[in-house]
RNA sequence: GGGUAGGUACCGAAGCGGUCAAACGGGGCAGACUGUAAAUCUGCUGGCUAUGCCUUCAGAGGUUCGAAUCCUCUCCUGCCCA
């Protein structure tokens, strides 16, 4: 492939590049390039925002670069600031190290593990000296750190700001110096980072590197960027039916950027919009898990959903001798969904007329179950159910 | 270090001796409607063995019949000054 096909294709999709030309540059001199991506296991699960970002570097690989991928082992410790707006707790060594491993488990889902240079980057980070440290902070004006939306608005808004904050895009940019990247990958709220990482990389007389920003990935409510500590993701390790689930959640407008940004494709305008949000759960499930669960987890979906059927698959609940409303509700929740829910959300249920069986309603509080139930669906709200034994 | 304003439930923010489990907004949850969409309407939103009981208004003491509200000390933050 010629370097500007290259260019082409590695460009798709990106929000934006810093810049093609210098790429193409790099893309001429035909040595493969090493593609830097830094990560920080602050929560160990991987989750679809992350694919994003995960995918383009796969394809770096394919095209036979050399993908680097930085465990931010110690800059994990200081928390990313990008988009806080408060100071990030922070994680202690051995969360992080723990994190670290299900975290590249779960991206060598999607990068290939023999091709993927993994480094930490306490590995320097913890030999540094006072000294050292000093140097690196001298080349990092306050005012551009001041320009930051992030800390700006906290500034403003009278929220603290920890120095030690500040220190983060130093760090990420040494790592740049440290792994000698061609090109690092991140999410357009990492421009700054990336940009302090060129920096670094000239004044100790290297060839910047290129900085290239995907677009962030809306979480399920539509608004937030998919975090964990938000609970808007869709973690790569869920299983097939919650994956399905969550993907049919989503809004109409949200579907439109999971398909540009997950499928990289445009959804198709003439089918109805539900079937076309099935097409992208299914993809989406097929891609993680294989074609074959995605079937079910559709096939699930539609008995459960849209059917209603009887016969779907339920979470099996053993009530034991309670009959009483409001706890076999309880324990349905907590062993069929491993949710807990309180006495006062319960009564709500209740009140409302979440809770039946057989369409019919149970809505005093202090209601009692039938004594037969086995084999009984007993609803607890519009999407969750449980089969009584 | 000095001055000053503050720390209230998931978040923001009222309350400034009893009627406060604490207004209001956001968020969240649920019900109706639907396509597990959007919009809209409604209800709920500290916990419980629940017409009552228990734990909350930074922390620890104290005053009072009674404190989120008053006093003392401690911790934390903002702003101004040095």
């Amino acid at each position: 492939m010629s370097p500007k096909e290259q260019l082409e294709q590695l460009t798709h999709g990106t929000a934006t590049v810093l810049s093609e030309k210098e790429l193409l540059t790099k893309l001429e001199k035909g040595n493969p390039l090493r593609a830097k991506l830094g990560v920080d296991p602050t929560a160990p699960d991987i989750h679809l925002g992350h694919t994003v970002v995960l995918e383009k570097l796969r394809q770096f690989q394919i095209f036979g670069h050399q993908a680097v991928l930085i465990i931010g082992d110690f800059t994990a410790t200081v928390g990313d600031p990008t988009g806080r707006s408060s100071t990030r707790p922070s994680l202690t060594r051995e969360e992080v190290l723990a994190n670290a491993e299900t975290y590249t488990d779960q991206a060598f889902k999607i990068l290939d593990r023999e091709l993927t240079e993994v480094v930490y980057n306490g590995d320097w980070f913890r030999k540094m000296s006072y000294e050292e440290v000093l140097k690196l902070n001298a080349r990092v004006t306050m005012q551009q750190m001041l320009q930051r939306e992030d800390f700006k608005t906290r500034l403003d808004g009278a929220k603290e700001v920890r120095l030690h904050e500040i220190q983060y895009p130093i760090m990420q940019g040494w790592d740049s110096v440290e792994v000698r990247s061609d090109v690092e990958l991140g999410g357009t709220d990492q421009l700054f980072n990336i940009l302090v990482g060129r920096d670094m990389q000239k004044s100790e007389g290297m060839e910047a590197q290129v900085a290239m920003c995907l677009p962030i990935l809306e979480g399920t409510d539509g608004v937030k960027k998919m975090s964990k500590s938000y609970g808007n993701y869709v973690g790569v390790d869920e299983d097939p039916d919650q994956m399905f689930g969550k993907t049919m959640s989503v809004s109409d407008d949200l579907m439109d950027r999971w398909y540009t940004l997950l499928l990289g494709q445009e959804r198709n305008e003439t089918l109805h919009p539900m079937e076309a949000k099935k097409q992208l759960a299914f993809s989406i499930v097929a891609r993680y898990h294989g074609e074959k669960k995605a079937k079910e987890a559709r096939a699930d979906f539609e008995s459960k959903f849209v059917k209603n059927d009887d016969e779907a698959v339920w979470p099996e609940v053993d009530l034991g001798d309670e009959r009483r409303l409001i706890a076999s509700v309880s324990t349905a929740f907590l062993e069929g969904y491993d949710v807990k829910r309180s006495g006062g959300e319960i009564r709500q249920l209740i009140m409302q007329g979440a809770v039946q069986i057989d369409g019919e309603k149970f809505t005093d509080v202090k209601g009692i179950l039938p004594q037969d139930v086995n084999g009984k669906l007993l609803r607890l709200d519009k999407k969750r159910r449980v089969r009584l034994l």
